[in-house]
RNA sequence: GUGGGCGUAGCUCAACGUGGUCAGAGCACCGGACUGUGGCUCCGGGGGUUGGGGGUUCGACUCCCCUCGCCCACCCCA
């Protein structure tokens, strides 16, 4: 049997209704809050994610899908999104060209992990980014923004959102060597992973599972009380804007982000529901990451919600479903499908979902099982002799009357019914 | 890349520990009881080369080896 590669799923039909209701659900909102939409290729020329994401993440060594096109070039799956975005709001100038730079995208994106529980090797991601802006209340904004999406969506009570501030070109440096002499100084006590993490991304070390890890950076110098304070002011005046907004958050000193582009605003939806892998979504200001790609030197801030791991928690919420059929029609004999097709199409184009059986020979037993099983409203049932008469059987499924019904009323009919 | 768990009907699982009743059940599916009317009930039916390959044995779903796949965790991250 051929079955799908690994890491890459089916999504089923019983499935898509979560994966519409988030998407439906964010692009409303968005809307209101004036993004726009934008749709950017599966494939990009690798040095996009080599120049965004930095070249000593995980991302870029191992875990990106790449390949050689037959014109010798080298690609990449996008193991994520606002790389691509970035590179088309440079090639298009899209800075030069609309007034607002907010803008939306949602789509699959690639990366070669090994799969588990809320992590695949093709997964979904809805993004939110902004450029241009670089104000305390933009980013309370975004924050809030990214809150009110689990509200609406119903599962803000599964997420816990959690901020931090990264620090600056300034700062962020001095923290860091503060940081590693304490981690050298701690150095028996860590794990070989988190002694390989000191030299190549200290900070990481502070998001470590390890038990003994954690006891150790519970000391540790904590970034947010090392700022310079145009980044403090800033930090500040961002959870102010929050207070104002009546967004829950925590401070989390210990989030750091994976991907090296990030700077000061760091932010975190985490959810202790859905395995290991806990962010639904994260973000944060990348201010340096246009001008480090070769477009002008432009701010920017955004989000990634995980779809699949959203979906997740949907399910433990609600049942989202797919509309039933309205109504089925049994037809008995090759007459009845003859005439009754006719009138399947005009009601299904006056937006009447219907089904009717195919195979005709079928019992009226057989014919009213599936009517049932497909949770029809309304059963049709003609036969020989209706059709002879000019007349067909309406029944109501859930009450089981019964009517007459002229065929050449059996529109008008079930357009007042259901109206 | 590393570790652990698991692979028996479409699905959930039993039979494997003490190799030798048949490879079984529930759900789902199809049909009948009701010669043209669903859900409940009763009755019947189709379906499996027990993930694949090799070995031990008179005999393997059951024991051994290899392989593939899935799941969970580490790593990393949405």
């Amino acid at each position: 049997m051929i079955k799908a590669v690994r890491g890459f799923k089916d999504i089923l039909p019983e499935e898509i209704p979560y994966y519409r209701f988030i998407e439906e659900k964010i692009k409303g909102i968005l809307e209101n809050f004036g993004f726009r939409e934008i749709r950017i290729p599966v494939l990009e020329h690798i040095e996009v994610f080599e120049r965004s994401i930095g070249n000593t993440t995980d991302i870029v060594e191992k875990e990106m899908y790449t390949l050689k096109d037959k014109g010798g070039e080298i690609l990449a799956l996008r193991p994520e999104a606002t790389a691509g975005i970035v590179r088309s709001l440079i090639e298009n100038a899209l800075h030069l060209k609309c007034p607002v730079l907010k803008f939306y995208f949602s789509g699959p994106m690639f990366r070669y992990e090994r799969p588990q529980a809320g992590r695949l090797r093709q997964f979904h991601q809805f993004n939110v980014e902004v450029f241009g802006i670089k104000e305390a209340s933009l980013d309370a904004e975004v924050v809030a923004l990214l809150y009110i999406i689990f509200q609406e969506l119903g599962i803000e009570k599964h997420i816990n959102l959690e901020i931090n501030h990264l620090g600056c070109k300034e700062c962020r440096p001095i923290y860091k060597s503060l940081l590693i002499n304490f981690l050298s100084s701690k150095k028996e006590k860590l794990c070989k992973d988190c002694k390989r993490r000191m030299e190549r991304n200290p900070l990481r070390v502070l998001d470590c599972k390890n038990p003994e890890c954690k006891e150790v950076t519970l000391q540790a110098p904590k970034i947010c009380e090392h700022l310079c304070t145009e980044c403090r002011r800033y930090f500040g005046e961002t959870l102010d804007y929050l207070n104002i907004l009546g967004i829950p958050y925590t401070i989390n000193p210990m989030i750091v982000r994976g991907l090296d582009y990030y700077t000061g605003i760091v932010f975190e939806a985490i959810s202790t529901e859905i395995g290991a892998q806990s962010a639904v979504a994260a973000g944060g200001r990348y201010d340096n990451l246009v001008e480090d790609m070769g477009g002008p030197p432009i701010p920017g801030i955004g989000f990634a919600i995980g779809e699949e791991r959203a979906v997740m928690l949907l399910k433990k919420e609600k049942k989202v479903k797919e509309e039933d059929p309205r109504v089925f029609f049994a037809v008995l004999g090759e007459e009845a499908k003859r005439t009754m097709i006719p009138i399947v199409f005009k009601l299904r184009l006056k937006g009447i979902k219907c089904e009717m059986e195919h195979d005709c020979r079928k019992s009226l037993k057989s014919q009213m099982r599936k009517a049932d099983k497909i949770k029809a409203k309304y059963a049709v049932i003609t036969g020989e002799e209706e059709v002879k008469e000019g007349f067909t059987i309406v029944r109501n499924m859930e009450s089981k009357e019964q009517f007459k019904v002229k065929i050449e009323e059996l529109v008008r009919f079930f357009e007042e019914v259901e109206r």
